[in-house]
DNA sequence: AATTAAAGTGTTATAAAGTAACACTGTTAT
DNA sequence: ATAACAGTGTTACTTTATAACACTTTAATT
């Protein structure tokens, strides 16, 4: 069985095509004007879709930038340790594949508590 | 010749000593009102204290929590390359030594370009 | 010592980011 | 078919952070 988009409402799915064609980080009242014309008015509405997306795995919120990206690693199914390396001169954003850095904080956490 | 917090402004130093005091993150509004006595009376005040106590490396912002912290680290002089291990349940925070962090991501960074 | 540059201060106002609450609608799932 | 649940649209609001401006302190420079 392929991976579709199928189980997503209509909003979640504005916000998901938006961020996809987009392919680099957009913050929330920016996907919020631009997806104005597809019916969407309010933050919340961007905001509900945006929590559902980011549940499923298909959206990671950059923390340090209020900003929201569309997952580009193919058959995500990780929801956390997400973690990217932002460029400070062009701002462009890669996400690192996650099994390893999952790994390496798991470590340190076993030796913390 | 030891580290002091000599070269620290008034604000600065109610702002740091709160946090260290306090131990575990606070947010900027919280910091604002348990200083509101010691005179700080605008979120600007403490805005532009915690951008120097972050500049020198004396507070870490916690992205995910809108949060400020007092960096535990003894003779630390990293200004970036923190992280933190949060816990879900007890929302403990542990700052991470950063050397072998910053090692870890320096390898990942060279192989993305 | 007088002057100037740089950093910091106090204040008011405002922008940006995110949430609460409520009545309603569509979609499974027995 | 009807109950349970997730999603919608809407208004209002809270939280987080910054802009702008006039003024003061500190240290460095001639």
């Amino acid at each position: 069985m392929k991976i579709t988009k199928q189980k997503l409402t209509r909003n979640q799915e504005i916000v998901l095509n938006l961020l996809e064609n987009h392919g680099a980080p957009l913050k929330a009242y920016t996907i919020l004007s631009d997806t104005q014309k597809k019916g969407i008015k309010a933050p919340t509405q961007v905001y509900r879709a945006l929590d559902k997306l980011i549940e499923i795995g298909k959206v990671h919120k950059i923390e340090s930038k209020n900003s929201y990206v569309a997952c580009n690693i193919s058959n995500c199914n990780a929801m956390t340790s997400t973690s990217f390396l932002i460029c400070e001169k062009c701002e462009k954003v890669t996400e690192l594949e996650k099994d390893n850095l999952k790994s390496f904080f798991g470590t340190l956490s076993n030796s913390v508590n």
